[in-house]
DNA sequence: AATTCCAATTGATCTGGGTCAATGACCTGG
DNA sequence: CCAGGTCATTGACCCAGATCAATTGGAATT
C-alpha cells in the first residue's frame, strides 16, 4: 500500500523542470536541491496527504493529477484546488496539512523533505520569492473560483471548468485557441464536488453542452472543444486569466 | 474627492502595529519603513483602487472595513474578501490591481510606497517570510470560503459570516467565547454579494435566526449573540480556525 | 410635521438544481 | 459467456432560494 520511494534523479534532468521552485536555481542550489529529493508514485484513488497529518514534505506533481478537497462532518465535500503537473504541494512554514490530497489516477510526485527545503529556502532569498509569486497565483485563482462557486449558474460553471482544463492543456500542447481537445482528469462527481453541484446535474449540463455543438464526447472522458472561444463565451468569463490553482 | 495623505507617523507609534509587516522588525527596519510610508483615509463607499488600476503602495488597514469585490460584465458580483483592521492589501511584485476594492465606511489605511518596499522585502528575508506567511493565511480563508459558497445552505451561510465576524472581533476585544456583541459592517446586499444570496434570502435568514433566538438585534446592524458557540453550531463549521482574508 | 431618501423586511410566486430511482454502458474476473 | 461493479445518463418530482413587488422604518432635509 504504501507509495514507493523511486530514485535520486538529479533536478537539471527531471521530468519536469520545477517551474514551481527551482526555474531559477543555479548549479549550485539545484545540487542542493538533490540531496534532499526523491520521487514517489501514487495509484488513482490513494491519497497522498489527510488533512490535520504532519506532512514531512513539499513537492511538485510530475505527472497525473491529484485534488485538493475539503469535507463537513456530514459528508458534504468541495474541492478546493486541483492539482495538474507542475503545480506545487505543500505549505513551508505550516506543518499540519490543512486539506485531502488525492490522487485522481496515478500521480508522480517529486519530493523535498521539508525542513532542509525550508532551510534552504530561508538562504536562498529568491526561492521564498518564487514561492510567494506561486501562492498568489494560487490565491488568485481560488478567488477566481470563488466567484464561480457564488455567481454562476450550473450550464456556466460547467464551461467554466472546461475552459479552465482545455486552456491549461492547450498550453502544454498546442498554441492559440480554435479546436481543442484533451481528456477530462476527473469523474462527474469529482467535477460536482469542484463546481458545488450534484453528479446529476453535471451529467445533464455536460449533455446539454454536447446536444448544442459546444462540445463532443469520444467515450465518456475525451473531450472535443471545436471552438474554445465559443465555450469561453458560454462561461462568461471576462478575465482573460487561465491560472489553476 | 480626493484622499487626503495625512502624516507621517513612526512606525512604533503606530494605530496598529503592523502585524502584518513589521510585527518583528528591528528598529533601523522601523526607520527605513517610516520613510515611505503614509497615512490615507476613504470615505464609506469610496473605491480603494479598481480592478486593473495601476497599483503604487499597499499597506494596512488601520481602522474601517473594506470589501474586496469581482464582477460579471452582467452586474453579477462576488465578494472575494474582506478586509478589517490589521488586515494587509496589496500583492508585491503584480503591478495592477486584480479586484475592486471598496471602503465600507471610513477607511483608515496605512500605505507604503511600493517600489521602495519591495526593494526593502528583497533586503529583508523575514519581511518576505511574513509576507508569505500571510499570504498562506489568505488562501486558507479563500479556500474555507470556497465550501462555505458551494455546500452550505443560507442559514449555515448566515452563520458563517456572522461567527467569523464576531470571532475576529470578540479576538480584539473579550477574551473566550460565550456572548459576543459587535457591529455588522456590511449591508445586506455587501452580505449577499459575500455569501453568493440574494439580499432577499440574507434578510429572511437574519430574521429566521433572531426568531430562533440564535442572534438578537438592536437596530439593523447591532448584533447579540447570546452564544457564539450555538451559532457556530448553526454553521455547520468543524474548522476552529478563524481566518479572515 | 411633512417629504425624501435608502436600507431592510415581508409576501407571493416561480424555477434551477436537488433528490430519488431506474436504466445503460463499459469493464474485469470467474 | 455471464455476474457483479463502477461510472454515467435520464426521468419524475420537489423544494430552497430567486424573482418581483409592496411595505416599513429610520435618518436626513425642508
Amino acid at each position: 500500500m504504501a507509495a514507493p520511494v523511486l530514485s535520486h534523479v538529479k533536478c537539471a534532468d527531471c521530468p519536469i523542470r520545477h517551474r514551481a521552485v527551482c526555474a531559477r536555481c543555479n548549479a549550485d542550489e539545484l545540487d542542493e536541491l538533490d540531496t534532499v529529493k526523491y520521487y514517489r508514485s501514487y495509484e488513482a484513488g490513494q491519497p497522498i496527504v489527510w488533512s490535520g497529518d504532519q506532512m514531512d514534505f513539499v513537492g511538485s506533481v510530475v505527472s497525473g493529477v491529484a485534488t485538493l478537497t475539503q469535507t463537513m462532518e456530514d459528508g458534504r465535500t468541495q474541492m478546493v484546488g486541483l492539482l495538474l503537473p507542475s503545480d506545487f504541494v505543500g505549505r513551508p512554514g505550516r506543518d499540519a496539512a490543512a486539506y485531502n490530497v488525492v490522487a485522481t489516477n496515478t500521480v508522480m510526485m517529486c519530493c523535498f523533505r521539508k525542513k532542509p527545503f525550508e532551510e534552504l529556502m530561508a538562504r536562498t532569498p529568491h526561492i521564498a520569492h518564487r514561492l510567494l509569486e506561486m501562492t498568489l497565483d494560487e490565491l488568485d485563482a481560488a478567488r477566481e473560483w470563488m466567484l464561480v462557486l457564488g455567481r454562476k449558474t450550473a450550464r456556466e460553471k460547467i464551461a467554466s471548468l472546461l475552459s479552465i482544463i482545455a486552456r491549461r492543456d492547450a498550453s502544454l500542447n498546442n498554441g492559440p485557441l480554435g479546436r481543442v481537445e484533451f481528456e477530462l482528469p476527473l469523474t462527474r462527481e469529482a467535477m460536482a464536488d469542484y463546481l458545488g453541484l450534484t453528479l446529476e446535474t453535471v451529467s445533464r449540463q455536460v449533455s446539454a453542452l454536447k446536444k448544442d455543438g459546444l462540445i463532443a464526447l469520444e467515450g465518456k472522458r475525451h473531450i472535443i472543444v471545436p471552438d474554445m472561444s465559443r465555450l469561453m463565451d458560454e462561461a462568461g468569463d471576462d478575465s482573460d486569466g487561465g491560472y489553476l490553482v
